[in-house]
DNA sequence: TAACAATGAGTTACCGGTAACTCGTGTTTA
DNA sequence: TAAACACGAGTTACCGGTAACTCATTGTTA
């Protein structure tokens, strides 16, 4: 198809190579190329717009044709290209999947999708995805974490659409921030259990280099403790991000052989903990009897498991959700030329203390 | 930038808005845009390339004005949009975010990327994500499992790009196929079960309508029991996919009430099994003792618990690879007019006897 | 040494939409 | 009744790259 010598009345190209058009489409009912644009394309309130009759022929026409309009040109075209980029760690063994989950039902509430790029907890790898993402001129960007090389950070700043960083709270955010300080939470959940007597607790999570918001939770905890005057040593980094429930078993019982007198062992994640939780299982133990053990993230997990873990429950998906919605705004600003100022939203987290201590 | 009236020694351009493009990089340097077009993508042997001098100056050059290509430019005028789609149910409690990290690898090794769109097993949901997705143009499809709706399955049809439909093996699949028979597998699995002695089996599931997979999972249960001469009336389905652990705690607690005599129960996956494992262990219950319990997927959680539980080990991640290396074949074929006849992939599992059974 | 291929670089045309302007017609307003 | 206006539709130009062609220069081969 728009092609000069293609028969007229080729109903539709099952060929895929030569896609049917607008001009197609126009040149089949005799009316032009932005005609077509128009009636396909209501959208935005118009100064001009198709009459309701000749609208409901396009349509038919196109459908009749199996035409499927080309984003990419519309993209060119317009400067819209109608997608968020979205940067998270992994998808595995995370809450980030929630969170990719309720960003894409917030921008996909308006018609936009979501492309999404894994960093594999590794900075370099997440400049060279921004820069990937950046030539497809995403219409805002959402990254997780405050922590990135100096060039990605320039990258982001001129990369001229609203840029949201996720699941840590910042001091000098990019652009627009929505998180909770992981420190804060863990010095929380330190105090709820000391609160319920444990003193000799330990900290059990991964490299602190490969995972900025672990290594906030392990900063968290050894601030609560100091504060208790309790003793601050019981810590044991095993394993880079996402560390692996079978790291928390290995990690549970590296700790115990070397300070047996622990009482509570806190986890960089629900994952480790469970892993931890199972290794005492097997030896037998009795949780918390012998080891009170507390996770983070509200995992599915945590809660299923018997005994229950203590956690620190997160809102994963709402924190995709409002980046989603902080992401629109600030798209609709800009479209009318307008500049959505810098926003921080502080998301809920709770201490939901159960059976493991 | 690229406006007749911009300072012609202007750096790199924060605003944002006026991007720089390959016409100022070309003015910079005397040279023509074609020249800088060549310099900045050498992979097809073309008949022509820039000079090596020449070349690192307009990479400096690029460098210094901050250009970023703009992709949506480059595909539409070459027609390669540089990606591939992929359709998966969700992020969440499933093996799909291995296959997508799989893919992902496969794909971005040629320097492609992934749009993923997510169905939340719903098939008119599907349609309108394929039909969505189309317009981005992509190179190639990935789509789970082989049930679509008839439009779905005509667009897939007449896209004009190479399909791959994963997780499953069909009789008729629409371009290539990597996956393996969900029922072949339960049925191994209930055989090794029946083999280690267990007679009263039962079959745990979602409602089928909702998971074509799952649905196949509990025919091979059926067809193996039947085969086995046992009786095949203990099934539930509870809730719909992605079946939840606590779906699978109520599931084994509504089974065991009805079916008292029940000595295994087979799960449509892990996470449903480590439900139904831990409401046992809440009520004290021996496992493999008084019941024991099989899983299918081979998830992690699968493994790190106690007991382990039994399962179908699945090459998730290696789905999407497999799927990414098709794809890519296929695309590179197509470009030098060439076309991959179908192929099927067949998938190994294993069966994993745990400690559950 | 003439004919020839290989190489580096410029020129032209175009991909498929949309922005912004224009124009004619029918309807409302002063 | 003339001027102002809303509306539907056409025209033109352009977005930023790449394909395909052209051409001059250099190196190679018979």
């Amino acid at each position: 198809m728009s092609n000069k010598n293609s028969s007229p009345a080729d109903p539709l190209t099952p060929d895929g190579l030569g896609h049917v058009t607008m001009a197609d489409i126009a040149a089949r009912l005799g009316v032009s190329k932005m005609t077509v644009s128009r009636a396909l394309s209501r959208s935005m309130r118009r100064r001009s717009d198709a009459s309701e009759d000749l609208r409901q022929r396009i349509l038919n026409t196109c459908q009749e044709m199996g035409y499927v309009m080309d984003q990419t040109a519309r993209t060119f075209s317009s400067k819209r290209s109608g997608f968020v980029a979205a940067l998270i760690p992994a998808l595995n063994n995370s809450n980030f999947s929630d969170t990719a989950h309720g960003l894409s039902a917030a921008v996909e509430s308006e018609g936009m999708q979501v492309l999404m790029g894994y960093t594999d907890y590794d900075m370099p790898t997440e400049e060279q995805l921004i820069r990937a993402l950046l030539m497809r001129r995403p219409e805002g960007i959402v990254v997780t974490g405050g922590s990135h090389t100096p060039l990605a950070r320039k990258l982001l700043e001129s990369s001229g659409v609203p840029v949201v960083e996720t699941w840590d709270l910042l001091d000098e955010p990019i652009g627009h921030n929505v998180g909770f300080s992981n420190a804060q939470a863990v010095s929380e959940l330190v105090r709820a259990l000391h609160a319920k007597g444990y003193r000799r607790m330990g900290f059990l999570g991964g490299l602190p280099q490969s995972d900025a918001r672990g290594a906030d939770r392990r900063r968290g905890f050894l601030e609560a403790m100091g504060q208790l005057g309790l003793d601050t040593t019981r810590t044991l980094a095993i394993g880079s991000a996402p560390v692996s429930m079978e790291a928390g078993a290995q990690g549970v019982a590296q700790m115990v052989a070397r300070w047996p007198e622990l009482d509570a062992l806190v986890c960089v994640s629900d994952h480790v903990a469970f892993g931890a939780l199972s290794e005492c299982q097997r030896r037998g133990w009795s949780v918390p009897g012998r080891l009170a053990i507390a996770g983070f993230g509200g995992f599915e997990v945590a809660q299923a498991c018997h005994p229950q873990i203590t956690t620190v429950a997160v809102d994963s998906a709402g924190i995709g959700q409002v980046a989603g919605q902080l992401l629109l705004k600030a798209i609709y600003l800009s479209r009318s030329g307008q500049k959505l100022a810098s926003e921080t939203v502080v998301m809920p987290y709770r201490i939901e203390l159960r059976g493991s201590t």
